[in-house]
DNA sequence: AACGTAGTACTACAGATGGAGTGGTGTCAA
DNA sequence: TTGACACCACTCCATCTGTAGTACTACGTT
């Protein structure tokens, strides 16, 4: 099992398009070879199997498709209200629907996961604390709304992105946009 | 070309069933016939290639996941209120949720359709049509909510089904149902 | 400065699986 | 008798895993 951190990194990002592209099943040492240009029978020597690598990415695919510090600084400016919200909740979106390919494999680990339980335990475990942290965060921020409204947004937004994502014809870009500050309006509502 | 219209028919569900278990790369004439318990090479003989296993299972699984016209019927009965809509929503969750298989070789589907423009176009008519429906159906239902809310609806809903299939530690059944009721609650609220 | 060593990159291959497509034979009913 | 379909067998092909083994490079030692 080899041990340089980029080369690994480097791997589990060529995972994740791998997985995007070509999904679950296409997930194979070679294809990941392939797409991270290196040669034929390194990733066999990252990851002990195929098990392996698919917990691994789920692991980290999380850290990529989060906001970096600067932006998670940034949404704290200003006034805290309800037109504040749909600002952050419309580059929420549009941030997640940009690494295209990472919210895909996204969806793919988590079909995977139905067939592979150590991966479900990873994927539940990151996807948890995810989830606790939108609505902590929500909490501290001075945003109104309650943690309902934050697991509701993050429902239909979720469901808006795989929508956009997969069928892009269904909503067009203005409906997606009256949609996002639609779900932040009426998300407050108690 | 084959054409008996059972054995299509019977062939069709189990590629569901193996969309469901093995991923949309999974779904191959062999998984299929071995699936449906009929000889090998059955399945080459109802379909051209996978490309049209494809089309056909994303033109009929909607077929599957639709409600039947006794519930239609049922759905249209009593006071249409707000109670009277969570409960509606209750039970299709539960349905959608019940069809199990059906809900995730949708989703394989979906993710499919990203690399199949046929598939997609299928997809895109047949989802299309739904979410009208379900928009025109509320509108003659008496329901209170405006068409912004049956969209919303069907966001959350949506993801939450998601949820509850991929990764049911997640939310529990009691979570779950009361996030409906918000759901429902709060998308009425213009 | 020469040498040795460890860790990693890279190559090659053995062994095996699984699948597409097709041609042909059996069977049944009109 | 004929046609449609069920069923079976076989060929060809693509791909994958796991591993053994070689080449390279950096670094510490003497």
């Amino acid at each position: 099992m080899r041990r340089n951190p980029e080369r690994r990194q480097a791997l589990i990002d060529a995972a994740i398009e791998v997985l995007a592209k070509e999904g679950a099943r296409g997930l194979t040492f070679r294809a990941v070879d392939a797409e991270a240009a290196v040669p034929l029978g390194t990733a066999s020597n990252y990851f002990a199997n195929r098990d392996d690598l698919f917990t691994q990415v789920g692991g980290r695919i999380y850290e990529r498709l989060l906001p970096d510090e600067a932006t998670m600084a940034r949404s704290r400016e200003g006034v805290q209200d309800a037109n504040r919200y749909a600002e952050l909740m419309h580059e929420l979106v549009d941030r997640v629907s940009a690494f295209n390919s990472g919210y895909l494999a996204l969806l793919e680990l988590r079909l995977e996961s139905t067939r592979r339980p150590e991966l479900r335990a990873v994927l539940t475990k990151r996807i948890r604390e995810d989830i606790d942290a939108n609505v902590g965060h929500h909490a501290a921020s001075g945003l109104p709304g309650d943690s309902t409204s934050a697991v509701l947004l993050y429902l239909a937004l979720n469901w808006l992105i795989v929508e956009r994502l997969t069928l892009p014809d269904i909503f067009t870009e203005q409906e997606i946009h009256e949609l996002v500050d639609a779900a932040v309006q009426r998300s407050l509502n108690a």
